[in-house]
DNA sequence: AGGTTGCATAGAAGAACGTCAATGCAAGCC
DNA sequence: GGCTTGCATTGACGTTCTTCTATGCAACCT
């Protein structure tokens, strides 16, 4: 009931603010579209470089600082901020010798909107 | 500085409610959990999937009904069945004849909490 | 200008992934 | 029992991903 009323809404609204998994199956370009989001997030060092940019207090990160914390190389390092950058996770700025990056918030925001439940989309916490 | 409290509280507080990517580094096994479950997500014959079993009123779907809906073989989505829930976010159970499938909200609320950056968890909506 | 350092790009090799046809197995039906 | 149907598993094949070494380019330093 509740259910068919969002559905009548259509699903542009739906899609512009915070639509869920739950709220309608998925139409194929918009699956693919997030799947491409959280392929980006399916690697461990990807994860990892996401977090270590995401928890500093500044907001930006040197990727002299990033590289040193891996047991890779660092072209494996650089392909992997790349990936990020390319999905509208993160971005970066040369300035001088050296290159930050920074979070986008509102990519990672648009998705956790879409992992939450109805049930759990009511806890403010 | 309130970076320095926080660590001192201990990775198992945080990891216990809600420690987000930008709470702390993540560290190598929590990342490579982590990028379990995304990689799981990362598809979009998966997430159409997904989507299609939570959205459903019941709770439950039949896979008769998840296989005609896409252009893909019977067995191919039964392989991406098995590994969604491998990873925990979907469960079934045959009953006679058929087979259902139905969503674990609790992992998907897990990732969601994880995604809320800080300035996201402060509101609500 | 020449050398050094920081990072990105190119190309290659091996592993992992997505897909299919073929087969297996359980449950219902005759 | 034997046949059919619904779904899972197996094994194979082409593609994509992760990683590396080698190289390129920009910025700094004499």
């Amino acid at each position: 009931m509740s259910k068919q009323e969002l559905e009548v809404l259509g699903q542009e609204a739906a899609d512009a603010c915070c639509a869920g998994l739950a709220s309608a199956p998925l139409d194929d370009d918009r699956a693919t579209e997030l799947a491409k989001l959280f392929k980006a997030l399916g690697d461990p060092v990807r994860l990892r470089l996401l977090s270590m940019i995401a928890s500093r207090d500044g907001g930006e990160v040197c990727v002299c600082e990033l590289t040193p914390a891996f047991e890779l190389s660092q072209p494996t390092i650089s392909h992997h901020l790349k990936l990020l950058r390319q999905a509208g996770l993160i971005d970066c700025e040369r300035r001088g010798t050296w290159v930050y990056y920074w979070v986008l918030p509102d990519t990672l925001d648009r998705l956790a909107q879409f992992l939450r439940t109805p049930q759990s989309a009511g806890a403010p916490a």
